[in-house]
DNA sequence: CTGTCAGACTTACCTCGTACGATTAGAATC
DNA sequence: GATTCTAATCGTACGAGGTAAGTCTGACAG
């Protein structure tokens, strides 16, 4: 039944690498990276997870490549490389693919904790730090302090950063909140300062009282400028 | 039978909390984090899987206390802070306390890893915090810029950073390896130009060809760097 | 001597990844 | 059309993991 324009086309339309990954990723999406269980993908695809072992080699291969369809996306939202507009402005191209794969990670929360845990490293990932590594060296940079900004960036280079406070909104009970603000207080002084002379500065923030936006900005600019003064003071 | 000369002591040395986290970090050094199960930690302090319960909620409650042992490793390591030679150099005295911290967690490879996916944070943890967050301060950081400081540090400001590219000592096949490099050559030529560049230079690496703790110091170095001349331009 | 109860243990359930073998359905050949 | 081949799929089962719920035990109080 179905389509048989194609004569080569199985009943249904068949299970393929692709097809699986492309459904773990919106798994993923949609139900979080937990739900990315091998039985789960099946079910989402039509089929039983054994099936899936035809076209992926075990789970760990489906996150591997989970990971290459994001970098792939990654890829093709910074484009190729503007070898002359890097060359006049390395900064600011650096800076600006730097954000738009910040926005592709965005789009899925999940994955740059995967990222972080992969260790082989694909084809497709290698190419995008390629293309950092190019921009710098237009940008007048030797391979070696490349290299080194490279580390320093981290991977800020990839366009996140693991928040080590995840605020997790904590509202208490109201009035226990200012007898518990008072015993922190002489517990952690600086950090009670701190977040009373902050709280009120930033209104619209993505998470609790920070915006992970300005703070990512703010901290990828501060190494981008040091790394500008360390290739000056290097490079005469 | 036993030790009867505590006349409340159990049979046996009794579970409690405290054995139970010491022996999970005995465990995770000696096997890894990922033999740290419920099972192999009972086995460990030679009890059954279940009787943890009675001491612990469950098992993240587990990893949140082992997380809590090591820094307070970390905190004795790092010792109370000295107020004036923060105010007279900063930077020094973060410095070490960052460098000290590092070093407890390269006594523990599993523990950073850990410490990124808890969410709560404990009052061990933001003992830390508060104290970096008071160099800063006695450093002459408004509260504001120091809060901006903490995120750019990200978790350099614990002691570590999480490389995405892990070496895993790929040696292939010798004359493989020749014809492989020369593929690479034109898919990867930055990539490829950068190991030529930089190969012979760091003899003496931790990891493949980067040495990590050169990598660390440099980085720190660029944005503890990057914060005081912020800190200048903000202050005057 | 007996009841109590904290602390430890037993059994059992569910989910997960996946090994292994059976099964299905087109395609190719006769 | 019957047979054979093969790529793809499925069913069953196992071991490891976390943990809910019930059971046992031995020290102490009365």
């Amino acid at each position: 039944m179905a389509t048989q324009t194609e004569p080569r086309s199985r009943a249904r339309d068949p299970l393929t690498r692709e097809r699986v990954l492309n459904a773990a990723v919106e798994l993923a999406d949609r139900e979080g990276i937990d739900a990315l269980t091998m039985r789960n993908l099946a079910r989402e695809l039509g089929a039983e997870a054994m099936s899936l072992y035809y076209h992926v080699a075990n789970k760990e291969a489906v996150l591997d490549g989970v990971v290459d369809v994001i970098m792939d996306e990654i890829n093709r939202a910074v484009g190729p490389v503007d070898g002359r507009a890097a060359s006049e402005d390395w900064k600011a191209v650096m800076r600006s693919r730097i954000l738009a794969a910040r926005e592709v990670l965005l789009r899925h929360r999940w994955a740059s904790r995967l990222i972080e845990t992969r260790t082989a490293i694909s084809p497709t990932t290698m190419h995008y730090f390629d293309e950092l590594l190019g921009v710098l060296h237009a940008g007048g940079f030797s391979y070696d302090l490349a290299h080194h900004a490279m580390h320093a960036l981290g991977s800020r280079g990839l366009g996140f950063t693991q928040e080590l406070f995840e605020p997790e909104n904590a509202d208490e009970g109201d009035e226990d909140l200012t007898e518990a603000m008072a015993e922190m207080a002489d517990q952690f002084p600086h950090l009670t300062g701190m977040m009373m002379e902050v709280a009120h500065d930033d209104p619209d923030s993505t998470l609790g009282w920070c915006d992970d936006q300005f703070e990512f900005e703010f901290g990828l600019d501060l190494i981008l400028d040091g790394l500008e003064a360390t290739r000056q003071r290097s490079g005469v």
